[in-house]
DNA sequence: ATAATAATTGAGACTACTCTCATTTTTATA
DNA sequence: TATAAAAATGAGAGTAGTCTCAATTATTAT
């Protein structure tokens, strides 16, 4: 099993402790098995601790899940914004946010696989993640490096394109060419004109 | 409940009948619930059947979900087939099969929500259906009307933004711009210039 | 060291399934 | 109508899970 919170320096107390090596032990089987189908008597098993001691942490199935997704949708937006280029042009920019998430989800498969579970269930979630998205889309249609018009279901598609990348990605080994043919799909669909 | 293969009329056997029951009962419900939530047992209550009849027209749960995905996209290629349009240009085929497919995955709602279920499950379902987009895009590519290279990555891309157009309405309502913004998105990809 | 507090334990009550099979009922056939 | 064949029944064995709680163990503060 991967470690992904449980080796941080700041768990000092024992319940900080449990509560990471329970994190980490969802993520390895929710990343395997999907949300559905994760149970809270594997992941304590996994976790080793008693099945009990779960609800000392989470009031719930759901609340894992919940923690799980947001953990995880933190640190990729923690990964898109150190980042982030100095170039002012909003199409550099986008091309440079897009690769980064992308290359991070699909470095670490575990994070990948559960940020496209989560993006199926949380609405909210893809939200956090389209700002970013957003932003650039918006200053590049009023520099006119886009030529469309803004757009919510714009915005969609490409986040769509994105997952979709990842995805494939995910199950066919990480791929440079797949990166380059999604940022073009993407500038294509946003009329990009050089 | 709705009826949508129990009405067909070439239902002789008792047998026949009570499978159609079944069918009709689990298209409800997988609609309403997906495939990994929804139970033999609610199927059968729902179809009126006894539990255990289920049993003798299936083999176990996989297969009810297998014939279900497979009568779905039967049906929907079928409306493909029998709209497709006279013109040679293939710019305009794929622009009309695509509005056909999309217009009849919303209009019977449950047969849109099984299709996007049964896609992310089954590789083989997809590629029925994308199946009709690659006879178009390869001869748009032929005749230049699509300024692209054919690439397996580019078919997924294209289907997988039909796909979200198809999820997009059946969550927000039947819109036919939406529609017309994912031809677009779509013409945009191929490069097509008139 | 002791007491108080926090955390963990695991048995078990409860729910919700899947699938089997001996029996009964229905349908088709002679 | 009587018989054979087909289909349906539902009880129940087996499995897998969620969540609770009284008892136990570990940790912290005095």
């Amino acid at each position: 099993m991967n470690d992904y919170f449980q080796s941080k320096a700041s768990l000092q107390s024992k319940k900080d402790r449990t509560r990471a090596a329970i994190i980490d032990s969802a993520i390895n089987i929710i990343a395997k098995k999907g949300f559905q189908k994760s149970s809270i008597q594997e992941m304590a098993k996994n976790a080793g601790i008693a099945n009990g001691t779960f609800y000392n942490h989470y009031k719930d199935r759901k609340s894992i899940f919940e923690d799980v997704a947001n953990l995880i949708a933190i640190e990729l937006v923690k990964v898109i914004e150190e980042n982030e280029v100095k170039t002012k042009k909003p199409a550099q920019k986008l091309i440079n946010s897009t690769k980064q998430f992308i290359k991070r989800s699909v470095q670490v498969p575990e994070w990948g696989l559960i940020f496209l579970e989560a993006a199926d269930f949380s609405v909210r979630l893809e939200k956090d993640i389209s700002k970013f998205l957003i932003k650039d889309i918006k200053s590049g249609i009023r520099d006119k490096s886009f030529l469309v018009k803004y757009d919510d279901f714009l915005v969609e598609q490409i986040m769509i394109i994105v997952l979709h990348s990842i995805s494939h990605q995910l199950e066919n080994g990480i791929n440079k060419q797949i990166t380059d043919k999604t940022i073009n799909a993407i500038l294509r669909i946003l009329n990009y004109k050089k």
